[in-house]
DNA sequence: AGAAAGCGGTAACACCTGTTACCAATTTAA
DNA sequence: TTAAATTGGTAACAGGTGTTACCGCTTTCT
């Protein structure tokens, strides 16, 4: 039933450390739901109850928000193999802090938390795995937010995009990469309006501290960019 | 050993559901590092080696975030009960990311994250408790994160405020509080300037929103305080 | 008690940034 | 193939907000 996604499931952070024979006896147990979905179909709406965590079988979901003016704040991106609803699963308020939307055509499994939680008799041992990776992935995402907090802490737009900027550029160890959002998808990010972004890259640029083309970015001048960080 | 903060521990979330008994037991297999500290001394400084699950045994911490000007960012105040660091115990990045700072004379416990992992042969049933719990903790935390997120989404300083002024007024159900923080500690964790929060009040009151006096603060009109939020 | 530090309200000014609009290039749809 | 939508760069303007300074009041320290 769920082998269609075997090799997604097997890669994903969820069930990593399980062997795929474990992991099928675990799914046939923890029975989660399958849901098929559209691109831009609202798979999980703000507020409304909870019904478990999500899981990317395949294509992609963006976590958003959506702000008084039907606006959308983009939290984050989310391929195959992700999950999503974590937060809320064990928690005392089950309801959806975000809107979950589909980017693209994609298959969602959800897994009920209490099942997550209740040991599942026939393999003990794979259960206290899942049960550790959810602890990882739930600590993982709480570093996420606070890496958000950090963005938004800036004092300037500069700062802002800048504190991104070079956050990419750490993880690739090279001054030029893609980033993996258009341009008002980075503005909604980052919190900002769109022409205030292009704006102040703009200004970088004429600056000589970064070159880009569409999604593609290079940093010229790692050091002047830090002292705008702050 | 622990018996002086018994009653704090018994009561603290992390230890919920546990039996003072068991929970004695379960203190001398886990063997916490104990901390004591004064008031306003660096308990935990950001990008540092993470040592372990910090619980507030007394007293009260803050959770902090420094920036350029040597400002700091107000993420969250604890109290005895209260447990911090649980979002890094189980991350793949093991460094602080906050400042933990005392707010008075505090005595600390020190718990590392593969103890509580790594089942207690002794009281099994109470260990699994303590994961659920920590789960439970780390959602709640989760979900903190991204209510700060909200008020930082918000497109101007009066929605800012509103919105944060909204949420405890709804916690309380009573339109008279006294706020947790003074002005500066309140103007810091909602990421702006003490005189732009003090103006924005101050026009608030003039316009008959709001009324205030020191940390006891009023809201004369909900729903026009709504209006604001969008 | 007197000095020093902390707290917090107010005001003025500059400028950063939100807003709006428009245009060009590219992609998608009909 | 043509029209429509998407993407994104730019400019002008106004208003919101950061910055700085100063003041009075209260609390804390010596």
């Amino acid at each position: 039933m769920y082998q269609e996604w075997n090799e997604v499931l097997n890669a994903s952070i969820l069930f990593r450390g399980i062997s795929p024979e474990s992991l099928n006896i675990m799914l046939e147990c923890l029975k989660p739901r399958i849901q098929r979905c559209k691109q831009r179909e609202i798979v999980a709406l703000y507020g409304t109850p909870f019904q478990g965590v999500g899981i990317v079988a395949s294509g992609s979901v963006a976590l958003t928000k959506e702000t008084y003016s039907g606006n959308r704040i983009i939290i984050d991106i989310l391929n195959a193999g992700a999950i999503f609803g974590e937060m809320v699963a064990f928690s005392d308020n089950k309801v959806w802090p975000v809107t979950v939307i589909a980017q693209e055509d994609s298959s969602l499994l959800f897994l009920p938390p209490d099942k997550i939680l209740g040991t599942c008799s026939n393999v003990c041992a794979s259960h206290s795995t899942l049960i550790t990776n959810m602890l990882k992935i739930l600590s993982n995402r709480a570093l996420m937010l606070n890496k958000k907090i950090e963005y938004l802490s800036a004092k300037n737009i500069r700062s802002r995009v800048g504190r991104y900027l070079l956050d990419i550029y750490r993880m690739n160890r090279n001054a030029t990469f893609i980033i993996p959002m258009k341009r008002h998808e980075l503005a909604d990010y980052l919190m900002m309006p769109r022409p205030s972004l292009s704006r102040e890259m703009g200004l970088m640029r004429d600056e000589g501290i970064i070159e880009f083309d569409g999604s593609s970015i290079k940093i010229k001048n790692v050091s002047t960019l830090e002292k705008f960080i702050e």
